[in-house]
DNA sequence: TTGTAGGCGTTATCAT
DNA sequence: ATGATAACGCCTACAA
């Protein structure tokens, strides 16, 4: 590896006024000239790792989701990139597996590999557990949920509008008995697609049933003792309002296996896209969230932050969710 | 931050004690004690870049993809996490964008960032591209694709008999109109996957009907005019093999469009699997890649030359796929 | 504008 | 087994 020495000898100016090249302080032509072509000749880069230990800078970002698998948080991630990478900035990525014990030390791991910010989609909206992170002054941008008692900066959906609409339009399309399959109470969106359940619900002069309103965790297999749970009721539900995508694909399974027609024999929303929900025959209504964009806030607000801007803290944002309405959700007559 | 020197004057040591410490040499138990109260005390971590820099060890990998929002990516990388990150090693990711501009943009961002291995899996198969990061001497494990005219570690997947097996089954169920639709000829998995559909036909005696072979780019689109071409022969086939997970995709939309019915119409078998393939009805034949076996053996290869173990190089494993028959095939009679 | 030199936090080489 | 000290490659006063 060659070194900015060697750059300074074969260029014949010291190694401070590589040094200044590098970093774009304004130097002589003629010297600039001679260390570009140095530079070229030897292939020199600079060594972050000295550099890093010089400015305490690491030019890396950790992205830390409850599961890289998840379709959402890859497009999340995707945004970040895209505004990230083009700074240079490198993302380490890490896993939380949906462990909150996971989650805290990933969370240290990045803090002891000295990122100079971090993205999160944390786990639960109960507690963040963070181990001083926050308070060692590494800036921090939530993503897609709050954490209660917190105060950080975050780029969250507006949930509550997000389910205020799936429901509306269910109700619009003359359903009375609607149920919902809502995440754990300790999840902030679960918690505001509630809401927005409950709000519509009243708003629209309908009763809320609470046989209707049904609990799953957010996982691999949730959702599926929740369906059955509805579908068991004395008198179920015409309509399924699903909170979010593994309860989608769930319900969805159940019903194959009942042999339960969507849009005909009950009618479902769901919430999160994929391309394949569209597919289905009918394709399925879902809440679509702007998954890139998030991703891209986040990353503009962290760059802010890890620029040593701490203006208008905690800034949260609220993006609109869009709803794609199709005849999953049967109009009854 | 607490350094290295403050934990030594604490423990009344001197650095050299508390750094033989830190790298599990062995030291006067009473010093230990000593050591691990003030560290404990001082809540020190040491730092990664100063330690980097003598050492020239940073602890990260380099992981690079076509795509990060490709599923069977992102399950390769939860092998690779499961290995590398109980090692205390960070994950850099990056994405290529399907862009061979762009990986080989990345490929050296990687080795700039002094990266102590790279994990990729090249946009094509044509070439590599690499500015010189293989000749640099960091070691680089391929996955899922071969390059060539490389010689690489590479951890892939069985790609002839993977094709051949389904291609066999669809024969089995009485089909002799088997149609293909191949990747872009310069991917190898796409040559591979099209080298086990002819060898089946031919072990079966089936003669090769060159309008059967039709070609699609593996993106977001691909699929969907080959699909519409095969089906718009004078003599369609009565099957169709799809090499990969776009391609199904797409080819399973166009059916939707033009009102076929998977299994009844026409039969489809995929590459690639997705829980909601599981969910169609009936659901789809595909043939399944050990995504997440690829990362970890891929994890493990580059473990071992990251130590210096340099034996038996290049090494190339070969992973079995399994395949999953459905009713997506129709049983002729 | 430039050169010189000290120091960032470690590890590793000497002696002891 | 330990302490002192010279690197590692870079940035940044400071002086010129």
């Amino acid at each position: 590896m060659k070194t900015i020495k060697d750059v300074a000898k074969l260029a014949d100016v010291s190694v401070g006024t590589v040094s200044r090249y590098l970093n774009g302080y304004k130097i002589k032509e003629a010297n600039r000239k001679k260390i570009e072509a140095a530079i070229e000749r030897l292939q020199f880069t600079s060594n972050p790792m000295a550099r890093g230990l010089r400015t305490n800078k690491t030019f890396t970002v950790g992205v830390l989701i409850p599961r890289i698998t998840d379709i959402f948080c890859t497009q999340v991630i995707e945004g970040i990139e895209e505004i990230l990478n083009p700074l240079n900035y490198g993302i380490v990525i890490c896993s939380a597996n949906d462990s909150l014990t996971q989650q805290a030390e990933k969370l240290t791991y990045l803090k002891n590999k000295c990122v100079d910010g971090i993205i999160m989609m944390p786990v639960t909206s109960a507690t963040l557990e963070d181990e001083g992170v926050v308070a060692s002054g590494i800036p921090v941008v939530l993503i897609d949920r709050l954490v209660k008692d917190c105060e950080l900066d975050a780029v969250v959906c507006d949930n509550v509008n997000g389910a205020y609409s799936a429901v509306e339009m269910i109700i619009n399309k003359g359903h009375q008995k609607i149920g919902i399959i809502s995440g754990p109470q300790e999840i902030y969106t679960a918690q505001e697609r509630l809401t927005g359940y409950m709000r519509a619900l009243n708003d629209y002069n309908i009763e809320i049933n609470e046989e209707y309103i049904v609990y799953a965790p957010y996982n691999q297999t949730g959702g599926i003792d929740a369906f059955r749970q509805l579908m068991s009721l004395e008198d179920p539900p015409t309509a399924i309002f699903s909170t979010n995508y593994p309860t989608t694909v769930n319900a969805m399974k159940v019903m194959l296996e009942q042999g339960l027609q969507i849009g005909k024999d009950i009618s479902l929303c769901g919430y999160d896209q994929t391309e394949l929900f569209q597919m289905f025959n009918p394709p399925l209504s879902v809440v679509v969230q702007p998954s890139r964009e998030i991703g891209i806030n986040a990353a503009e607000i962290l760059l802010k932050r890890m620029e040593g801007d701490h203006s208008r803290f905690p800034q949260i944002q609220r993006l609109k969710t869009q709803l794609i309405a199709t005849e999953s959700v049967k109009t009854m007559d």
